[in-house]
RNA sequence: GUCCCCGUAGCUUAACGGAUAAAGCAGCAGCCUUCGAAGCUGUUGAUGGGGGUUCGAUUCCCUCCGGGGACACCA
């Protein structure tokens, strides 16, 4: 089909773009970070020492030690007990005994206490090294090279046309777009794509609601919100006519069969949305380098369930003629044809992967849609990967929990529903309020861009603070409470160290490499101690697609900042080491907050 | 009925099978003539019940209870 190929053209064009991209970045390599050249240094000795395999060193962690525990850092070594099958007692004394007889380059000294070998760091060495690379790296400290090279192919958000975005595909684009900015980070080339849900019977309901009722008026004035009614209002009627529902059908294989007058209204519709969905997305600060919905692959679907059929991996029903999937394995059988031959959801799904194998070749492929899809994509992925559409485990399905409202799910019939548009409307004029109250100086520009930074970054945070997969309650008073624990917390944060900067008649000296930095406070250590975890976060949230985590790392790191701010004054340090040390040192964090924040897809203002 | 997710302090949430379960809100007691108090310090308070695996369980397995969701011609 004449489509199809313009498409495939289009993904190319997009991935060559991609890999251009990658061939020009500047990677950090992930070993040059500090620690992980404490890590090797410490690997490379237990290995030597012990003859243990490189597997079983590779395995062995190094954590902050816990407040309770002398020593900075922690060995992890049960992993590495398990592989090399010794007991973690055992193996610990004899690593600790490794290590003493040739003491790592940046430890003082080792302790052993049962199965842990608590690490003490040479302090002042440790802060200069791990303070000179912060400040080197600047914005770009947390990144790393690891998946350099590979394409990750990203599916979110994915609305339906002529309806409006609700919490529901909210979730799917915040969590798409966090882990299309992690990913990134990690090295990935990512490519986006919005999967527009633009075909299925749902539009032989609406091009039907629209030939009775339609106004062109209340259509030009107010799209999305004209097509949304006339959907309910035929569902409504449908209730007590049941044979609309025979008549949308029909319209809806026509549809899908090409008839002109009905093609040019779904598309004139789909324009509409699109051209909606975007100034939504302006305002989530959400971008996408592809939108191909599933119409794009709706006209596939007979050539997937025949070829189903003649790979027997499917069957068709012998009294209704439908095509039917068994899978096995505890999962339902399901439909890939209906008896009447038109295409499902699934079917399209099939087509769009095998598109997408064969266009781009990604490494993987992330489905971020909520997890009352999980049978779906099951039934979809494990079928795929018997059809041979994509190799085993590379197209993973991201679910997500539901956005609860006093418990329950929002329901447009309960009135509880509400629409993306709605949501940021209302809380960047409640942040209005608050940031006008904290802060009356500011004129009413500033006050704008301030609240419309604050009051999305809320929305996000709110989505982006808790693990994935469970539920969220949502609670407005809960979203806008701008104290610990919240984005306008870490953003405060963030435009605190920046007054201080800007209030400094010295700038920190960040180029100097050789700079002696130094510290005297137990708070500045604990910082930078902290810090250097950074990489680290980034990687763990990208290989289990857990955004919170560098959520937790930010307000973890951002309340090590403000203890360490309140008993200390910064600009007023008289030894001028000292203080240049801690412009230094707090001009590492603000970067830090600002890339995490950045990862999350949360802005930051200069101030507030 | 089958399958999936979830159950941690009064509330909302953290915790690769690891040391004394961590925060925020709410409560109580403190800290601004000094870099932005949207901050900091202290304090009260928790793993739904019962088994099991393990040197060690909030985490893994079984079971019960409670909540949410999904189960073929919707997406």
């Amino acid at each position: 089909m004449h489509k199809q190929a313009e498409a495939r053209e289009q993904v190319k064009n997009i991935a060559a773009k991609i890999q251009t991209d990658a061939e020009k970045r500047d990677y950090v390599h992930l070993h040059d970070y500090l620690l992980e050249k404490v890590s090797s240094e410490v690997r490379d000795i237990v290995r030597e020492s012990l003859g243990i395999s490189r597997e079983a060193a590779d395995h062995m962690v190094i954590e902050i030690a816990p407040p309770h525990v002398h020593g900075d850092l922690a060995l992890n070594i049960f992993d590495a007990a398990k592989i090399s099958g010794q007991s973690a007692v055992n193996l610990a004394a004899a690593i600790s005994k490794a290590l003493e007889l040739k003491l790592p380059e940046h430890l003082e000294k080792i302790e052993l206490a049962g199965p842990f070998v608590n690490l003490f760091l040479k302090r002042k060495l440790f802060y200069r090294e791990s303070l000179t690379e912060a400040v080197r790296l600047g914005e770009k400290f947390g990144e790393s090279n690891v998946n350099a090279g590979k394409l990750a192919w990203v599916e979110y958000s994915a609305p339906n046309i002529a309806k409006p975005i609700g919490v529901g595909h909210l979730r799917s684009t915040i969590i798409g777009q966090a882990l299309v900015n992690i990913y990134h980070a990690t090295g990935y080339g990512v490519l986006r794509h919005n999967y527009l849900g633009d075909w299925g019977t749902q539009f032989g309901k609406l091009i039907y609601a629209y030939q009775q009722w339609g106004d062109e008026n209340k259509i030009n004035q107010n799209p999305i919100a004209e097509l949304k009614e006339l959907y309910v209002r035929f569902h409504k009627e449908a209730e007590t006519n049941p044979d609309m529902e025979d008549k949308a059908c029909a319209l809806s294989l026509r549809l899908e069969e090409g008839a002109p007058e009905l093609l040019s209204l779904w598309q004139r519709f789909k324009d509409l949305s699109v051209a909606n969905f975007k100034k939504t997305y302006q305002k989530l600060g959400v971008e996408f380098d592809l939108w191909l919905g599933e119409s794009e692959f709706a006209g596939q679907g007979q050539d997937i369930a025949k070829e189903c059929l003649d790979k027997k991996i499917c069957q068709k029903d012998p009294d209704s003629g439908a095509v039917v999937c068994d899978l096995g394995g505890g999962i339902p059988t399901f439909l890939i044809q209906k008896q009447d031959g038109s295409t499902l959801y699934i079917t399209r799904d099939l087509a769009s992967i095998k598109f997408r194998v064969e266009a781009a070749r990604p490494d993987v492929l992330l489905y971020i849609v909520g997890s009352e899809q999980e049978l779906n994509f099951r039934q979809f992925l494990g079928l795929a990967e018997k059809l041979g559409y994509v190799q085993l485990g590379r197209a993973k399905h991201i679910g997500f929990g539901t956005i609860l409202s006093e418990g329950k799910k929002m329901s447009t019939r309960g009135g509880t529903l509400i629409e993306l548009e709605e949501l940021i409307a209302q809380s960047i004029a409640k942040s209005k309020e608050i940031i006008k109250e904290k802060n009356p100086d500011l004129n009413s520009a500033q006050a704008d861009e301030i609240s419309r930074i604050v009051g999305v970054g809320a929305i996000i945070y709110n989505d982006l603070r808790q693990s994935r997969t469970k539920n969220i309650s949502f609670n407005w008073k809960r979203m806008l409470d701008f104290e610990s624990g919240s984005a306008a917390y870490l953003q405060y944060t963030y435009v605190r160290i920046r007054s201080i900067l800007k209030r400094a008649t010295s700038r920190p000296s960040g180029q100097a490499t050789g700079f002696s930095y130094i510290f005297e406070k137990e708070s500045e250590f604990n910082l930078t101690r902290k810090m250097v975890f950074f990489p680290q976060v980034v990687l763990k949230a990208q290989e289990n697609n857990w955004p919170h985590l560098v959520a937790t790392y930010l307000e973890e790191l951002a309340q090590l900042f403000n203890t360490f701010y309140n008993e200390a004054s910064i600009i007023n340090t008289s030894d001028i080491l000292l203080r240049e040390s801690r412009l230094n040192l707090i001009s590492a964090v603000a970067a830090i907050v600002k890339k995490g924040l950045g990862l999350l897809d949360i802005k930051v203002p200069d101030k507030m």
